[in-house]
DNA sequence: ACGCCTTATGTAAACCTTTACATACATCGT
DNA sequence: ACGATGTATGTAAAGGTTTACATAAGGCGT
């Protein structure tokens, strides 16, 4: 029973007195074995507390029970949640979850490409926007894949995210509520597409409420913590202050409060702030941000159904899942101070 | 070249012109196969872009390259950094990781152990102090396992973590050389060793400054900001305050930071606090909080280097890493009030 | 009573690798 | 010149599973 080698697909035939094929039906499509067979096998199963060998069974599938996530970033605080609908629901199907991170580097994802074409991987979920291995040729060899958060690369891979247009139109339009005119957005990009659409967000919110654009006040920005300290201070040296900033991001957010901070500015007294995704530290830093919530535990169940859906058909069914983000209100936004809104 | 099914093994000897056995010697050892062989295997290699199959291969082993992580949240600001150590350590040795999160959920850790059973992971992380699954019987069965944070359950698994003794004891000392002579400890605990350990050396810190220990400041807790919310009014209520907290751990002392903000009490000013682990929001909290670091990534790595040896060796060398921890020094820490060292 | 269809089970090949053993050949010491 | 030793390669088995195909038996219509 406790033995040392686990117990084959042969033992538990053996005892059932039955042959090696009976027992797979047995376990795979027990509609097709009698009644009385399939008793004995599951009684010889228990005996021997066998259990399928995934290795031999992927062999000779062609095919592994594994789903490859590769995400950028481990330790992202988007990231932690995200798995974890993932991991629900990919188990609840038989599958479990290879987590692998190419901390930005290509070489990194190179490695991931082995795993891949070793057939270890039946999916792959990706994070990152970019398919981080040798594009073009590799495309044609990926497994069914599923991105998270926005598209990957050339596109032909459904993705499932949060509409970012929406979730940017719900801050600006707190923002606007609250008597803001002069709304900066901090970390616009043309290469990341969620930031893109928040841009647009903003944009049409601006629209929306009769405020023609001022491109002096929408700063560039890659996401991080610097680039919002760095966009602060862009805004002071020219002197085109807003009187209140959306952020694309809370990292962003929190270096643009770090930054207002360290010139003795109080938020939400002389400046609002917004942010956007809700990370965990969002509600840690004081004032508490004022943020836009991703629905992370839904985005990853949805992404794994989506790709569990491509592993049986074949043929995604929709290309685009959208989720809808929430505003979370906290304590980073009041109405614009007097002395600003002079200006 | 890109074919839709990959190159096998097969297809390498037969444009390299010899048997299969000397592809995969050229392969696993190169010295054994003379240079000329190698050089045409190889080519074959590069222009097959032959990658072995690594179901193949572990079947024929009997033993796989995936490391099964078991945590019981992957969520954990403590655990993500401790991954990237235990992921790059694996990967430079030819393993990947596996990670499977329990969520204290007993059942779940039995849907691990059909991993494990099917030979899919050669052997085991395991964060949780205690063994996930059924636990007497399933020892035997174990593949090599490494703890981290605390030795699991009924022993026999080498572990990894940070000696948490001395880096209670460095914490205590800070707050003794502030001038406290009424430090609480909050979080003790005597389910997770990690907890009592660091009660050890708060215990030790004060004895060697003289000062008799005094168990009405001494609260339990179980490491949740709502545990180190509770101790705050605990104390208050017993009107027993001390002049500083020393909290278990960083979600303890940003509880307590919580509780006494809400009784309108200015941290360092009135209270000095420090916490355990330096959690990325420790920097981002107000004030940021003075704590201990656990130098996460390093613990991974010697976790996974500990395992690998055991893979190979099968013997461990050592039953137990510890660590250095190191004082961070922020902002939550000052000398004692005039108001409270009087009472 | 016979052929035919259906249902239940068994046999054996295939999936791709690694490696013990066998073979072939070259080298060396005598 | 010959046996011994060593080196390089090939042959074939084994690892645990799934499944196409073969077989056997039972039921049914005529």
């Amino acid at each position: 029973m406790s033995n040392s080698t686990p117990a084959t697909i042969e033992d538990v035939a053996r005892i059932a007195e039955v042959s090696i094929a009976t027992v797979s039906r047995a376990i795979h499509m027990p509609e097709k074995v009698a009644n009385s067979t399939r008793l004995k096998v599951n009684q010889a199963i228990a005996i021997t507390g066998y259990t399928t060998n995934a290795m031999a069974r992927s062999l000779r599938l062609g095919r592994s029970n594994m789903i490859l996530v590769v995400a950028p970033d481990i330790g992202d605080p988007n990231f932690s949640n995200i798995l974890v609908g993932l991991e629900n629901e990919a188990r609840a199907h038989g599958y479990g979850i290879l987590i692998g991170h190419t901390q930005n580097d290509a070489q990194r994802g190179l490695e991931y490409l082995k795993f891949l074409n070793s057939n270890q991987a039946a999916g792959l979920i990706l994070f990152t926007g970019i398919l981080p291995f040798g594009h073009q040729t590799m495309t044609a060899r990926l497994p069914p894949s599923v991105g998270v958060f926005e598209p990957v690369f050339n596109g032909g891979i459904p993705y499932v995210g949060v509409d970012d247009t929406e979730g940017a139109r719900k801050a600006v339009d707190l923002l606007l509520a609250e008597g803001h005119r002069k709304i900066a957005f901090i970390g616009d990009s043309r290469t990341r597409l969620a930031y893109t659409r928040r841009r647009m967000g903003y944009d049409a919110g601006l629209d929306a409420a009769g405020i023609p654009p001022d491109t002096r006040i929408v700063l560039e920005g890659d996401g991080t913590i610097e680039s919002g300290r760095h966009a602060v201070e862009q805004l002071f040296m020219r002197d085109t202050l807003p009187t209140a900033f959306m952020c694309v991001n809370d990292q962003t957010a929190i270096g643009v409060m770090v930054g207002l901070g360290a010139r003795g500015y109080d938020i939400p007294r002389d400046f609002s702030v917004t942010g956007f995704d809700d990370v965990p530290q969002a509600v840690f830093i004081s004032p508490p941000l004022t943020t836009i919530r991703q629905p992370r535990t839904a985005i990853g169940k949805q992404a794994m159904a989506l790709l569990l859906e491509l592993l049986s058909d074949g043929r995604p069914t929709e290309t685009e899942i959208l989720l809808r983000p929430d505003l979370v209100v906290r304590n980073s936004v009041s109405a614009p101070s007097r002395n600003w809104s002079k200006r």
